[in-house]
DNA sequence: CCACCTTTCCCCACAATTACCCACCTGCGG
DNA sequence: CCGCAGGTGGGTAATTGTGGGGAAAGGTGG
């Protein structure tokens, strides 16, 4: 499922975050309520309920004496907790995640082909900042990126 | 099972540590109300009774004179407790794991795909801080962490 | 075998957090 | 100018987390 757009919104004290209507929207398309978010990349990640059951499936598979990988699962899957909108479409974000991601007061929330990402308006700006200035500059990265086709 | 979230917590002055109420009612659907805890990766892992049942059953096929994989069970299997949850949803836990695991007040309990485990709130900072830093720049975990495709 | 000390179990009570309401404000379209 | 949808703020009740007392159980030494 493919998130368009990118949207503004404030965090209130109580932890609180809107969810962009057309991503509620989406989900209920889909017959579906819940969300679950984790961190990652400074940010946070949601996924549909869904679509993060496939990916648990992948993770279980990982073995528990596989010390690289149970690292990656301890932050990945520590992080995540499954959201149901509020009757006014907001979800109650963790302190622990509402920390690792910097959530004070400024958030930016951008569509993702099979999620959405919520940001704090100032590491959105830092992350934007990195790709316009040294993106074009990687060559390594300018190769992947013609390589998608597009 | 699959446990999800990071909850911070303290262990009190007798050893007691309070289970997230999530996991507990996730022990409870599957009519169960025991977990197994024993030491491991500097930490305490949690396995729900039934789980753990299933291990037993594996360890049990390892000859009574192999050397490298006895020392081993005597560490897996040595350390193992049954913890059922008292009223108020917290297990004791031994001395001797409350020392492995260096649990003096400050706790971090954090999902993972099949168990969950309990940290000292400075040994899960390390772990963690290891992933955050190094993580992205360790090719041979980034590709393993690829490789999972999600 | 008994007495004593320590540890564990089982309550109760309070504090903090979260879930679930309802109300308001603002911008846009009819 | 009004109605509606989307976004923000707050109050209250229920749930969850923390601390502590006293009885029961277990272990140790005389």
């Amino acid at each position: 499922m493919i998130f368009r757009g990118r949207f503004e919104y404030t965090i209130d004290p109580k932890g609180r975050v809107n969810i962009p209507a057309p991503f509620r929207e989406r989900l209920q398309e889909t017959g579906q309520e819940a969300f679950v978010i984790t961190n990652y990349s400074g940010c946070i990640y949601a996924y549909p309920a869904d679509d993060w059951a496939r990916i648990e499936e992948k993770l279980s598979a990982v073995s528990s004496v596989d010390r690289k990988l149970n690292t990656f699962l301890r932050f990945f899957v520590g992080g995540a907790v499954e959201v149901v909108p509020d009757k006014q479409g907001r979800i109650l974000v963790p302190p622990s995640l509402r920390e690792y991601a910097g959530l004070e007061k400024d958030l930016v929330i951008t569509g993702m082909p099979n999620r959405f990402e919520i940001w704090s308006r100032e590491k959105w700006m830092e992350e934007i900042g990195r790709f316009e200035k040294e993106g074009f500059e990687d060559p390594e990265l300018e190769r992947e990126i013609k390589s998608l086709r597009i």
